[in-house]
DNA sequence: TAGTGGTCTAGACCACAAA
DNA sequence: TTGTGGTCTAGACCACTAT
């Protein structure tokens, strides 16, 4: 078994509370022993449960179980869209528009590619029960992702790259901040113009390093907090 | 050689600008024979430059070096204060106030204690070249932490846990979310009230599970970005 | 002292990128 | 096809927690 698909068995028992009598993983060599599987895959799986913020271990000690964070908090570490952290609400996308640019200097230093390049340029909106969770600016690389209309905008690209277009995604990138709302953004949020946003751009790349996807996301500040941990080391 | 030691070797060697030539890594073989270390060794080390930003990998092709940011990007992995991020720039730490006190059942709720506590609280303003980055305020468990006075709180306290108290940290809760700033705060960071800060909440566990650091520091959004990365799995 | 996670060895084979 | 990083095996010993 592949330490990944490992790991999801584990994430599915500890959503369905099969550790809740003592807040703790098995010890590895009765997960070894249980699931069949070697220890090179037991503590991978593992180290992908503590990224993601699911469970933390204490040598000597065990493996905790973390109480799990409420609504409004999102996984820093999370790369792939809000969808999955918006399990049982419903969300909608609404597509604002798709335009194609011709990349002057300013976008072609942006996009990483040539002047003249042609580039999708797409504002979605994304609500969570109706109301406005974030608003999102996104170039694509027309020269990668071929061809995109209003309703393929909808739904997140990244997997059409992957099976559609057979190619791998490498780095994703990503750089958080506080900023002020502009005019036009604050309305999308319903909120006042000069108000927080707090801002994730995402640069996603492919295996090969061409930078296919360059997004700027601008969050309602008062609805969403971000997470993540670490073990302290040193 | 511990697969740690020798990841400081690499960031040096790359901070050195040993391979410029390439923006490469050497392959894994090559660093295996060159430092006489085992495949073990050299993945681990390579893990925690690729959790830092250092570089990232690409299969079948090699280990890239990334390109470094410039000041102003603090990275959202690192849990030990700022100082290390700001090496060339000359960092004071302004202790506004140092006070205990009782918990209450509000400050029990927040520091995981008894009512009745004692608890340390203390407001430190972080300046950089003189100006203002960031206010902090920082709640610390008398209990774990003993004796604290002005000169003791300009330093970072964590050391002090380790090699001073022989007891080891465990887990580093983090939440960043963006706010409005308060007329005090906003008076520290000279900016005004009501505009927006980049707000980060840690909370720091010892080994043993018990909370003995809770602090919530607010940076000034035009001086402060936070960038973190991820290899894009499925 | 017993139990647990962390580090390490010395290999083998698989999957992908680039020529 | 070659070279590279990713996955995997089957162990051994070390370091820490808790009793």
């Amino acid at each position: 078994m592949k330490y990944y698909e490992f790991s999801e068995i584990l994430k599915k028992n500890i959503l369905d509370g099969k550790y809740l009598d003592t807040n703790k993983l098995p010890t590895e060599d009765s997960l070894i022993e249980q699931y069949g599987v070697t220890r090179y895959c037991v503590r991978n799986a593992i180290n992908i449960l503590i990224e993601l913020g699911e469970v933390y271990s204490v040598q000597g000690s065990g493996m905790f179980i973390r109480k799990k964070r409420g609504y409004g908090y999102f996984n820093l570490s999370h790369t792939k869209g809000l969808t999955k952290e918006l399990e049982g609400k419903q969300v909608d996308t609404i597509v604002i528009s798709v335009e194609t640019k011709i990349a002057d200097e300013n976008l072609a230093s942006r996009m990483q590619c040539d002047i003249g390049t042609e580039i999708y340029y797409i504002v979605r909106i994304r609500n969570v029960d109706k109301e406005p969770l974030s608003v999102e600016r996104t170039y694509y690389s027309k020269d990668v992702i071929g061809y995109i209309d209003k309703n393929i905008a909808t739904d997140s690209l990244f997997g059409y790259i992957k099976e559609g277009l057979g190619l791998n995604l490498g780095l994703a990138d990503k750089v958080v901040y506080a900023d002020k709302l502009d005019l036009e953004t604050a309305n999308y949020l319903k909120l006042d113009e000069g108000d927080p946003a707090f801002v994730v751009e995402d640069d996603v790349y492919l295996s090969n390093g061409v930078l296919f996807n360059a997004s700027k996301v601008y969050y309602n500040y008062k609805k969403t907090k971000f997470f993540g941990s670490k073990s302290v080391v040193g």
